[in-house]
DNA sequence: ACTGGCATCGGGAAATTTGCCCGATGACAC
DNA sequence: GTGTCATCGGGCAAATTTCCCGATGCCAGT
């Protein structure tokens, strides 16, 4: 094989997906060989291109990051997928390495880390960014979140929207949908982590880590 | 006047009143007085023997702790309240001291606090255990509560259980009124402090501080 | 003792939400 | 094509929320 790393990145965002590919191409040894915008042009190009490394964001409209890298894995359960993701919430890494990533670095790391993190996922190594692997650690330590697997990753993002104390209608206007859709999600999401009641649901939430206690805490009122 | 400090204790249960008089009456120069099983009570025995330092617990039945500090202040705004308390809520301390108790320990203390904070208190010094010397100053950083001061004492006692995460009914059965009751005060507590739904409510009342975190992240599911 | 204020307790009734059902659609695997 | 599953939402009875109300009791002031 070559010396160099092939390289596709995944984004919704043309000017985001810009900006990488100039970082990543100062790397002697790295080549960007394909970008895709979606999930479903990540899987075709993937196909068609069979990179070393996918980098990814698992955001993607229709959220079909995650289904995406199960895609690809089931196409080619040699390929390494690192997910380069904003949210530091260890649920969505968790919910990545089982979807069959490699590694989760957020958005938020040194450039360098991500340079690390694709060197290191072409070796075939698992990588986490720090932040994320000391809140899995945590976790692993703490609570069993097995419940939250249970989710659906739509379901996953109405209670997020939800634990913010957005109404219905609010979650409804964001995601494009009716409220009524919203209510039976929320039902669902009870019945699925097994909670009678919305404070229940809030502190099950708080145990589990998907609400950032410091930055509740902050907040303004 | 006399060197020994005449005291008043006031809790709902005699064997707690006995073991505290025990401990008490080993220092040579405390005398216990007098007890009151509730807030009534204490307020006829406080005018009638004009102890130095009272010493209460606010959780009485009626919930009238609070109230008989007022009064009894408002008898002899000289009047030495300490409340020792079980709850290690620093709103506790908050309501108390509002209602003019001059210190507030709580009943995990050691024994020893206690007999240096009556002590204290018959000097007219404000005392706080340690714990809630340290809540409350980490709330006076943090944030402004002044809604919660809006609430009853009988509203407040709600809210607590309600943050438990308890239904209409377990509360109503607690409390022994109606599960009726309990949803209209349920309405009351979030239009006092302003909330529309239970999850804003619960996010309130965690940056309040009126749930204990560690314990809600430690406790079992 | 009377009065006014306030906390507590709960009934009533309309509006809203919940709980659980259902079918329709679309994406994907086999 | 067929099966599975996620997503979306309608329907509808049951439950709850919301806001009103009056009754009671405690306490303060006169």
């Amino acid at each position: 094989m070559s010396d160099s790393i092939r390289i596709m990145l995944v984004d919704d965002h043309a000017i985001v997906r810009e900006g990488y590919r100039a970082l990543l191409q100062k790397q002697a040894n790295f080549e960007v060989i394909a970008e895709a915008c979606d999930g479903a042009e990540a899987y075709t190009l993937y196909k068609e291109h069979r990179p070393d490394v996918v980098v990814m964001d698992i955001s993607l409209p229709g959220q079909s990051g995650l289904k995406a890298i199960e895609r690809i894995r089931q196409f080619d359960n040699q390929a390494k997928v690192l997910v380069f993701s904003m949210h530091q919430n260890p649920s969505f890494a968790l919910q990545a390495t089982r979807a069959g990533a490699l590694g989760y670095i957020t958005k938020s790391s040194d450039p360098e880390v991500l340079i690390r993190a694709i060197v290191q996922i072409s070796n075939n190594k698992h990588t986490l960014s720090a932040d994320i692997a000391q809140a899995l650690a945590m976790e692993k330590l703490g609570h069993d979140q097995s419940a939250i697997d249970e989710l659906t990753v739509r379901e996953f993002e109405i209670l997020r929207l939800l634990l913010e104390a957005k109404s219905s209608q609010e979650i409804a206007d964001l995601l494009n949908i009716s409220p009524k859709t919203v209510a039976n999600s929320h039902y669902i999401i009870k019945k699925k982590l097994g909670v009678n009641s919305d404070i229940e649901l809030t502190r099950l939430a708080i145990k589990m880590n998907l609400v950032n206690l410091l930055e509740l805490v902050d907040e303004a009122t």
